[in-house]
DNA sequence: GCGATCAGGT
DNA sequence: CACACCTGATCGC
């Protein structure tokens, strides 16, 4: 959980993501998104109280967070004093001490952070001088230099102090795989499995409440089957999003929840309960993204640089997450060769020219800044919030939202029409309504920030960057079978579809299957870019059958995964074959991926051993053969293909281990 | 009964 | 570990 306390030194009267404690006293509130360990308080009784008494104290967040949370009854108090904010349109802010009456402005920018849907980035700009509070973000290389917003005069503002999440500020996750990796392989194994039989279906294991929508859309869109959820109606004013969930269990994939899911998984059992229509029992298979995943088995040997951060520049970096094991000062002084003082004193100049803009041509000359600024990036969406914006190049002439509020039907300047919600052509981010009922709107999705991002970026060399180093996730650790008899086949050789069957497959009933895939997606479509995560960047896959194969390959560009699978004591039919399993799960070490969510049934004794092999860890390391290629995608199909149908991979032993 | 905290789990 | 939760037990009001 973060250790941010909810206070900027620079801006200590404001709170951000905390609402208890010293919090309490705050002249007005900010939240990034709609992540419970962000809202912390939020809809304790002291806070709700003093709402009632401080008429002026107003929570400020992006139009779909202020959706997502007025949907929960339980934030329902909220609703009078929420004002959302417009993406990328610098707005002032009161800060009102109601006992003195002292007042203080701030000009608050938000910024598309990538992490869920409304997530955002909160830029401060006041007497104190300008702060970056990024909340969870996670934005791909070089996105922070496309903002618009973070530069000024052809350079990056002069920023104070950046609150930074640091979740994956650490070396092991030098290396995270795009979304657009991570989708691509997510989508091909889907496809695999469900073109199989209508009674193969998809179980997407997601932890958090938000922040998969884009993979759900994608999927929907993909194979024309709308994904099964729980709830929709956080949804409802979101109809790219809302248009791909449906509450029909009568589908082949499902997001759905319970309690108990990863036992029902076990017995074929969807969250929602379905289990075989028609007596006609279904396959499942379950994918889990995971971020961390990818840093808990790579070396930790490679150094990361900061795309963000170094872009950034600030005098003062503040750490959010302090590692187990260290303390913020040293994670400070990591941080501290990426800010300013250790720069060479003079500011990093950024031409702007070297921006990726959504629109035309970027100008470089302040002046031709001073033209971007004077069309507004975002055009203040409908009726509802009227905003002003006038914004200079370099000046702020701020607007001054002050939404419907009981007392105060605000709007504020004249510069807001009416309808003018069309996406400005240079607009890339998505606007969502943040209204409900009335709207008729429809989100408006415009072309995503490519890319997610990570939030921290590997320091690597381009070529390094353009494809990512997926040996690292997948080699095998060196101490562990050294011996290179059990080396994976090659990618070629896995392609060429000899590998021998370790097991003789059931099909389909329990395997247990696991893999993962890593990868963001650079988008694709135009849904909104807000509404992609980070989580799904990496992804587990569970099939309840089988158990022991594992393999991994990879392709270049894509994603690779690792299958490890259960096998039911019934499919274990030859010794040879446990063997084999068993050693290879003796390799996992990691687990912290469903394993061996054994047989629920008749559990033979050899599956027993098998069990007890794998109890701690379902994952595989995979070895890599050090000449190996990275498999190409028909080899990954390959996979996909036996990881569907049940049937084991070979590894390598003796014979085609390697190429 | 609710909230906060901690333990434990995925 | 932390991602972002959830459940259950305990304690206090």
């Amino acid at each position: 959980m973060s250790s941010f306390g909810g206070q900027m030194a620079e801006y200590p009267t404001i709170s951000i993501d905390r609402f208890d404690r010293e919090n309490l006293g705050a002249r007005a509130y900010f939240l990034s998104h709609c992540h419970k360990d962000h809202m912390k308080g939020l809809r304790a009784p002291t806070l709700k109280r003093r709402l009632e008494c401080s008429l002026k104290v107003y929570l400020y967040c992006s139009p779909v967070t202020k959706e997502l949370l007025l949907t929960n009854p339980k934030y329902r108090f909220w609703e009078k004093r929420i004002i959302a904010l417009e993406v990328e349109t610098p707005t002032q802010v009161p800060l009102i001490d109601e006992a003195s009456g002292e007042k203080e402005e701030i000009v608050v920018t938000l910024l598309p952070a990538g992490h869920c849907p409304g997530s955002v980035m909160f830029l401060f700009q006041g007497n104190n001088g300008t702060v970056l509070y990024t909340g969870d973000f996670r934005l791909a290389k070089g996105e922070a230099a496309r903002m618009e917003l973070l530069h000024s005069g052809g350079r990056v503002k002069d920023i104070q102090s950046v609150y930074i999440d640091t979740t994956f500020f650490d070396p092991k996750y030098y290396q995270i795989p795009s979304r657009e990796e991570c989708l691509n392989g997510i989508l091909e194994l889907v496809r695999s499995w469900i073109t199989r039989s209508p009674y193969h279906v998809v179980w997407l294991n997601c932890k958090a409440a938000y922040g998969y929508e884009y993979l759900f859309t994608n999927l929907s869109e993909q194979f024309g089957v709308q994904v099964h959820v729980d709830k929709l109606d956080m949804f409802r004013n979101m109809p790219d999003i809302l248009h791909h969930l449906t509450t029909d269990r009568n589908t082949q994939i499902h997001a759905c929840r319970h309690p108990k899911a990863e036992e029902y998984f076990q017995w074929s059992k969807l969250p929602c309960g379905n289990t075989s229509p028609n007596r006609i029992p279904l396959h499942i298979i379950s994918i889990k993204p995971s971020t961390m995943w990818f840093g808990e088995r790579t070396r930790k040997t490679s150094v990361i640089i900061k795309d963000f951060l170094s872009h950034i520049c600030p005098v003062n970096a503040y750490p959010n997450v302090i590692p187990i094991g260290t303390t913020v000062d040293k994670v400070v002084e990591i941080l501290k060769p990426l800010c300013r003082s250790s720069q060479s004193t003079e500011l990093k100049y950024k031409p702007l020219g070297r921006l990726k803009r959504a629109r035309t041509s970027y100008p470089d000359s302040e002046e031709e800044a001073g033209d971007l600024f004077d069309d507004p990036p975002l055009v203040p969406v409908r009726h509802k919030v009227p905003t002003q914006q006038t914004l200079q190049p370099e000046v702020f002439s701020v607007t001054v939202v002050s939404q419907n509020q009981p007392g105060k039907p605000r709007q504020t300047t004249g510069a807001y029409k009416e309808g003018s919600a069309q996406t400005s052509p240079m607009t890339n981010f998505v606007d969502c309504p943040e209204s409900n009922s009335e709207s008729e709107e429809e989100l408006d999705s415009v072309a995503s920030p490519q890319g997610t991002v990570d939030p921290v970026t590997p320091h690597l060399q381009k070529s390094e960057m353009d494809a990512p180093q997926w040996d690292v996730f997948f080699k095998r650790n060196d101490d562990i079978a050294d011996d290179g008899s059990e080396n994976f086949p090659s990618s070629a050789e896995a392609g060429a579809s000899q590998s021998p069957r370790l097991f003789s497959d059931s099909d389909g009933e329990s395997t247990h299957i696991s893999s993962q895939t890593s990868s963001q997606s650079t988008h694709i479509s135009e849904q909104g870019s807000q509404g992609w995560d980070s989580q799904s960047d990496t992804v587990l896959l569970l099939s309840q059958e089988r158990n022991c194969s594992d393999f991994t390959s990879l392709h270049k560009g894509g994603y690779r995964p690792r299958i490890k699978e259960n096998v039911p004591a019934s499919q274990i039919e030859q010794n040879y074959q446990k063997d084999a399993c068993s050693d290879l799960k003796s390799r996992a070490h990691d687990a912290n991926i469903v394993p061996d969510v054994g047989e629920p049934t008749a559990v033979s004794s050899e599956k027993h051993s098998t069990k007890a092999d794998s109890q701690s860890s379902s994952d595989f390391e995979i070895p890599s053969t050090p000449e190996a290629e990275l498999p190409q995608q028909e080899h990954l199909q390959y996979f996909y293909e036996k990881l569907a149908t049940g049937e084991n991979i070979l590894v390598g032993r003796n014979k085609k281990a390697h190429s």
